[in-house]
RNA sequence: UCCCGUUUAAUG
């Protein structure tokens, strides 16, 4: 079974889904991992309905699920901002016994952050034990998303209080959110807190965001500047 | 350290 779930993700990998798809079907047996392959699969070339509709085909056959599998669907559901379909998996992980996951309420928390209902995301991550800096990050982002800047800056200066380290994810979720705030000013000074405060490389997309959170401020100068001498080529 | 899963710029 294990050779055959890795024969699988072999094709899935290769980017040939007919072939994958023909795998599948020629197996002598699915197991949940099969299905969570598939599914993935599904989700990785972006047909969200497919991987849903594999989703409940495999729930009609009786072959229950994991918290892979509700990690998936979650963040197919936070794609395509399936904010009903979403709370029903919630429902599920809720109903099911044994204690979620970090990877499946990290999953969870985007889906809602994605769909804008910041007031469920927070209330879940209220309720987290064993949070990871992924599940801030997501916070975060959400805030960003939603256009609530101070309520992000809040969270990431409570991330530090409580021992926590962002890592470069995080300031891309700070940054992009100042871009489009409009909060210039605040956005440089973090991007200059990364470096020297929290020794984080900026990465191409790091600059990516000052240029954009310059250039909208109308400081095309400056955002040149920057494109000219930061240490990578532009994209 | 042998099968599957979460957060990751802008534009359109």
């Amino acid at each position: 079974q294990v050779v055959y779930n890795s024969l699988l993700s072999l094709y899935l990998d290769c980017g040939c889904f007919e072939d994958v798809i023909q795998v599948f079907d020629s197996m002598p047996h699915r197991n949940v991992v099969t299905w969570n392959s598939l599914i993935a699969g599904l989700v990785q070339r972006w047909r969200m309905f497919e991987a849903f509709e594999m989703f409940k085909k495999m729930q009609g056959e009786g072959i229950g699920f994991s918290w892979v599998t509700l990690t998936t669907i979650l963040s197919v559901c936070a794609r395509v901002t399936a904010f009903y379909s979403g709370k029903e998996v919630h429902v599920q992980i809720v109903k099911s016994s044994g204690k979620a996951d970090v990877l499946v309420l990290n999953s969870l928390v985007d889906m809602y952050a994605k769909c804008g209902a910041m007031d469920y995301c927070v209330r879940v991550f209220d309720a987290m034990h064993g949070k990871d800096v992924t599940t801030w990050n997501t916070v975060l982002r959400g805030y960003a998303i939603s256009g609530c800047m101070i309520e992000a800056i809040e969270l990431f200066n409570e991330m530090i209080d409580t021992g926590y380290s962002p890592d470069g994810v995080t300031f891309i979720a700070l940054l992009s959110g100042c871009s489009h705030a409009g909060l210039t000013t605040e956005g440089r000074y973090l991007f200059d807190k990364m470096r020297v405060d929290f020794g984080i490389t900026p990465t191409l997309v790091h600059y990516a965001c000052l240029v954009d959170l310059l250039g909208r401020a109308g400081e095309i100068k400056e955002a040149l500047e920057i494109v000219k001498n930061m240490p990578m080529k532009p994209s």
